[in-house]
DNA sequence: TGCGGAAATTGACGCAAATCAAGTGATATC
DNA sequence: GATATCACTTGATTTGCGTCAATTTCCGCA
């Protein structure tokens, strides 16, 4: 776990940015006062690890701002990505004393922190609150069997474009813009953490980037400013059944 | 749906043989009267379908005897495992109508059927049961990972030797022997089936283990018994940090 | 006991992605 | 303003796995 992090101020509940999407979204006033006492904040800059695989977890967290991903890694090096970390996304897990995963913030990030001994006492009496973490669990198991499918059976061109693809209709979501006709975005990963998303080498990463573009499938300004010009083109390079997937 | 499946007998929760790993494993004697009331069962041959992806799913269920898969697939025929579904596995998702997956009878199978609506209602007012399904949804999402790394980045024999060594300690753990030493077993699987769940061709299966076997890291008696003379040896093979993984 | 067919093995060949290796272009450091 | 550094691109080469194509083995069944 990394110790320099700092203190970032206090939010209430209600005027949380995640408060209608984290595992606090079905809570009512009294729950949210419980929780609310047992909170606290911290901060983690860009590039930091926030928990390493094996280390003790004594809290469970939400990240409140920010990106941060969850590797695995072999003795030899080689990692794959198994979870991208959004706002409202929980970290940890209630009854479990180790980290299972390395946590590594991608951009500054925000997390609001439980200790995992009140809070697991409180998920015993809260069912709102299990009843929540058990739909965004499958809702990330869902998101986890999608990626299989990409690790296990896509091409190196369809993996980007998959990626890409995602991450533009997240961006949509989270803007409530419609998912359709041109678009643009920031890719908020390296070409290495796209690589060990997506189970490739960043070359290969930086190859397929570099074709769709020459055939106008993106457009690209900057290393990681990309300009969609026609969303369904890239889906049907992405080779998902139309609707495509889940994320987070 | 599969239509021809035929009915089984009744067993009382009290006998079931999945009674302390299922979703009810948390129950009271009252919360399983409840359940009993709305459970009925229903059985599947080997081979047949048992849900197709995008069908509606008016039921939730536990797998009571037999092994299940979980398949997606591309419209071009591509197909990926994204679980085995083994005794005491839940299948399908409360407050989902549609099945995200096809789920395949890989043995004879008999699984403990509840309509999903009252099912959905039982889950609001009892605990026990939220909480137990986010257990092992929790356990399920670890497996996933686990998967995705094995999946991105290990090769064809790291897959094979992998898969092997979960077998093998799965049935160890059933039967309740130490994972040490030499073990035998039976592969529930065809090499095709393999082939699906490592994202691999079958012919790069069946050249896997002709090369495990050759070098003698496993001796096999027919097609489907496998013994392994040296469990350690094994799990060099699959590049796990000793410990290894998941399953189910 | 021998037949039929599915499951599995084995071989030859090709290709997509990994590996090895420069090289470019931005941003930070002295 | 020169230099180091990091993220990325591009090229040459290798290789692991997929594809295509025969066999062979196994197992049920007449």
């Amino acid at each position: 776990m990394a110790h320099d992090d700092h203190f970032h101020g206090t939010l209430t509940c209600g005027e949380c940015p995640i408060r209608h999407r984290a595992v606090c979204a079905r809570c009512e006033a009294a729950e949210l006062d419980a929780l609310e006492r047992i909170k606290y904040y911290r901060s983690f800059e860009a590039g930091q690890t926030v928990i390493w695989a094996g280390d003790q977890m004594d809290f469970v967290a939400s990240v409140v701002s920010g990106i941060a991903t969850l590797t695995q890694t072999m003795e030899d090096g080689r990692t794959q990505m198994v979870g991208l970390l959004l706002p409202s996304d929980f970290v940890g897990r209630p009854g479990r004393a180790r980290a299972a995963y390395n946590v590594i913030a991608t951009t500054d990030i925000l997390m609001c922190c439980f200790r995992r001994k009140p809070f697991e006492e409180m998920m015993e009496r809260t069912p709102h609150l299990a009843q929540r973490l058990l739909q965004m669990t499958l809702d990330e198991l869902d998101a986890a069997r999608e990626w299989m499918l990409l690790l296990g059976r896509k091409t190196a061109r369809e993996k980007i474009a998959s990626l890409l693809s995602i991450i533009a209709r997240r961006d949509a979501s989270v803007n409530m813009l419609p998912a359709k006709g041109h678009m643009t975005f920031d890719l908020p990963l390296t070409r290495e953490a796209m690589a060990d998303y997506l189970g490739l080498t960043l070359e290969t990463v930086s190859r397929q980037i570099s074709a769709l573009k020459r055939e106008g499938v993106i457009e690209l300004t900057g290393k990681r400013h990309v300009m969609v010009p026609d969303m369904d083109r890239l889906m049907a390079e992405a080779g998902d059944d139309s609707d495509g997937g889940v994320f987070g």
